[in-house]
DNA sequence: GCGACAG
DNA sequence: ATCTTGTCGC
C-alpha cells in the first residue's frame, strides 16, 4: 500500500500540535462499510525495545469471515519522537507506515492500537492513519485518553457513548463477558455506531478485534527476535 | 495552579 | 510500551 498524501515527520512536539489542528478537518466520520461487506480487514500495532530503543511494527491483513490470514508484514525502526499522551503517531505512524508499504492488498478496513477521534484534537492515531489512506479506520484502545463514560453491562455486546467535550467520540464496548471493555472510536470514514459493530464483529473470542491481537502478537514476536 | 494523560 | 515468573482459574 501506499500512502494517498504525505506527512512530514520530522516535527517538534509543537508543530506536530499545529499540524493536527489542520489535519482534523480531514477526518470523515460518516457511514461506511457494513460488516457482510468487509473482505479484507488490516490490524496494526507497535512494541518497543527499551534496550535497543527500537520500534516494531506489525500489520496483519485479515480474510473476512473466517479470519484466515492473508498477509502479514513487519518493520523495525529507531525511535525517534518520544511518547506524548495525544502525539502517539509521530511515534508510531513512521514504522507502520513501513509495514504498510510492504503489503500488496489494499483491505477495506484498518484497525489501530489507540483512539481515533477519541483525543484532544480529533485526531488519534486511527484518524490519522485514515487520512494518510483515505481509507476507512477505527481505533480500539485498552484505556481512555480523553472524555466521559459509565461503565457497560456485563454481557458481550453490552456498551456506553464516551462523550467528550459534549459531543459523543466513541464508546465503551464490551467485547467479552468477563473482562475490561476497549475504548472503540472513529478513525475516518465510519460513524460511532458502526465502529462499534465492525469491532464487535471482529472480535469473536478474545478482549481484542482477531486483525489487532494477531498483529499484536506478531510485533511483540518480532522484538523478541523470535 | 492541579490533575489527567492512547502506546 | 517495557522491565519480568509463576500462578490461579475457566
Amino acid at each position: 500500500m501506499k500512502p494517498k498524501r504525505e506527512c512530514p515527520w520530522s516535527l517538534t512536539p509543537q508543530e506536530a500540535v499545529k499540524l493536527q489542528e489542520e489535519w482534523r478537518w480531514e477526518v470523515k466520520v460518516e457511514d461506511g462499510p457494513r460488516p457482510e461487506d468487509l473482505r479484507l480487514v488490516a490490524g496494526c500495532d507497535v512494541s518497543f525495545s527499551q534496550a535497543r530503543g527500537m520500534l516494531y511494527a506489525a500489520v496483519v491483513v485479515l480474510k473476512v469471515p473466517g479470519f484466515e490470514v492473508a498477509e502479514e508484514s513487519t518493520a523495525c525502526l529507531p525511535a525517534t519522537f518520544p511518547y506524548i499522551p495525544g502525539l502517539l503517531a509521530f511515534r508510531e505512524i513512521p514504522a507502520l507506515l513501513s509495514a504498510l508499504e510492504k503489503i500488496k492488498s489494499t483491505p477495506d478496513l484498518i484497525l489501530c492500537d489507540g483512539q481515533g477521534i477519541a483525543h484532544p484534537r480529533g485526531m488519534g492515531i486511527a484518524s490519522h492513519l485514515g487520512v494518510l489512506f483515505d481509507l476507512p479506520t477505527i481505533g480500539v484502545a485498552k484505556t481512555c485518553l480523553v472524555g466521559k463514560w459509565e461503565a457497560p453491562g456485563p454481557e458481550r455486546g453490552s456498551f456506553s457513548y464516551l462523550r467528550y467535550r459534549g459531543r459523543v467520540v466513541g464508546t465503551v464496548l464490551r467485547t467479552r463477558a468477563g473482562v475490561k471493555p476497549v475504548f472503540v472510536s472513529p478513525g475516518h470514514r465510519v460513524s460511532v455506531d458502526l465502529a462499534r459493530e465492525l469491532t464487535l464483529y471482529l472480535t469473536p473470542r478474545y478482549r481484542l478485534p482477531e486483525p489487532l491481537r494477531l498483529a499484536h502478537l506478531l510485533s511483540y514476536r518480532f522484538n523478541r527476535q523470535g
